[in-house]
DNA sequence: CGCCTGTTTGAGAAGACTCAAAACGGGTGG
DNA sequence: CCACCCGTTTTGAGTCTTCTCAAACAGGCG
């Protein structure tokens, strides 16, 4: 059987001991296919776990009173996704498959007995929590502060950056399996807009489209414009008490 | 000496049992006063700390190239302020009193001893930071998808909503100790259009001003034009393994 | 080949922004 | 107690970005 994705990342943060994987591996449970388009949990659904993504492409939406819709997030593998249910017995967000994905599951009782039982994993799930955090706030900034080219950067530098994570090498093209409707509802723009700025984007030869891959040519310009910032390189777990071997 | 307003928090959500209290007692230090205005936390600064609020109001913001600054989140009394530095070695955001402050540190290796030996608060404060989570989310909504109107209106009812949980009973009127600036600044919007956007609410019978004191009068409108969900009432805590007695 | 979804383009309207100036208000010093 | 000052709020006028509505255009799939 595969390694976890979330072991996987975790291992990439801190060495874990074989304590803690198998901890893990005893935690997650139930692989699970979800074919592109499917949601996987819906707002105000009852939900009593998290899920880790383990192939594939997410994301996490809140639904409007007026029909719309926001984007808040994309989970890639490795990802926690859910954790709001920890807070509260129902979903708060929907979750939808963006790509074709796998899935398994981290129930709640299982998380309390991995929380009391291996205090360092609990302690590393927390900080990655807070980095989720952080990722929110720099989109926050984002939809609230920049224009329309900022902002679909700031989107294609984020994904590109955690694109990166997984696939360890550099990265500068890949496939954007959302539609314009779906940038619009992650960046704050109608779709309409959406197809504006992207033309306007390549006319400045920052990206280059082919269907739906996107290649960046500019890197550094966008860089430059949006100020982004990739989080996602490294984790500090100094203060993480040692690993009890 | 007062009890700590994380204590009472948690207190409010799990009763804590008296050895729970005595490591959050244990692990909290220095009470320091924080005058309105200063910044307890500078973006980039290395910290090595969380802080606890225990009186007073401060507000996390991120600072833009351009000049501009994007404010976060609001913090008050109980909140635990400076989660993502148990990500980074570094603060990802300033922390700026709004008004007259007391808050007190909670160091990184003092919270990884708690996380150690009381499992059940580090679950409950996990469980807090998804909150956080999500009342970003909620924000990011606000501003990715609705007007100045609507806007400002959710950035009241949330103050509101957080207000009551430290007051107790209702509150239907506060001081707003923001400039239009600041509110500018938390929802996306200029300063000029701020002051507009407060007129036409004051117009629609929405609120009433007198200098910095807002009293709210049509509530039920407010949350029915913005979709408003009180998250701040009750956190969900069944999944948490039982206190040990 | 036609259909459906998604993208592009156009034109006009609306919301928010900029720049600028005036009014307000709380705090200080005379 | 009054006058002045500074930061804040308000108001005005004109501009720009983004939105809306509508229609044309692609492109993948049965």
């Amino acid at each position: 059987m595969r390694t976890s994705a979330l072991i996987q990342r975790l291992d990439r943060y801190i060495k874990l001991t074989p304590a803690e994987r198998d901890a893990l591996d005893w935690a997650e449970r139930r692989e699970t296919k979800v074919p592109a388009g499917t949601k996987l949990l819906i707002e105000g659904e009852e939900s009593n776990t998290l899920f880790v993504v383990q192939m594939g492409w997410f994301h996490a939406a809140i639904r409007l009173a007026n029909g719309g819709r926001q984007i808040l997030r994309f989970h890639f593998p490795g990802d926690l996704m859910g954790t709001s249910s920890m807070a509260w017995a129902f979903a708060v967000h929907d979750f939808t498959a963006v790509s074709d994905c796998i899935v398994s599951e981290l129930s709640k009782p299982n998380l309390g007995r991995l929380f009391r039982e291996q205090p360092r994993l609990a302690g590393m799930l927390f900080a990655m929590s807070a980095a989720e955090n952080v990722a929110l706030s720099d989109r926050l900034t984002s939809i609230g502060r920049m224009d329309s080219v900022e902002r679909v950067s700031t989107l294609i530098l984020d994904v590109l950056a955690r694109l990166r994570v997984t696939a360890g090498g550099v990265v500068d093209s890949f496939d954007f399996p959302l539609t314009q409707t779906d940038i619009g509802d992650a960046v704050g723009l109608t779709k309409v807009h959406v197809s504006r700025t992207l033309g306007k984007m390549e006319d400045q030869g920052l990206i280059e489209r082919n269907g739906k891959r996107v290649k960046v040519l500019d890197e550094a310009r966008m860089i430059a414009q949006t100020g982004f910032v990739d989080r996602y390189h490294e984790i500090d777990s100094e203060w993480l008490i040692p690993a009890e071997m």
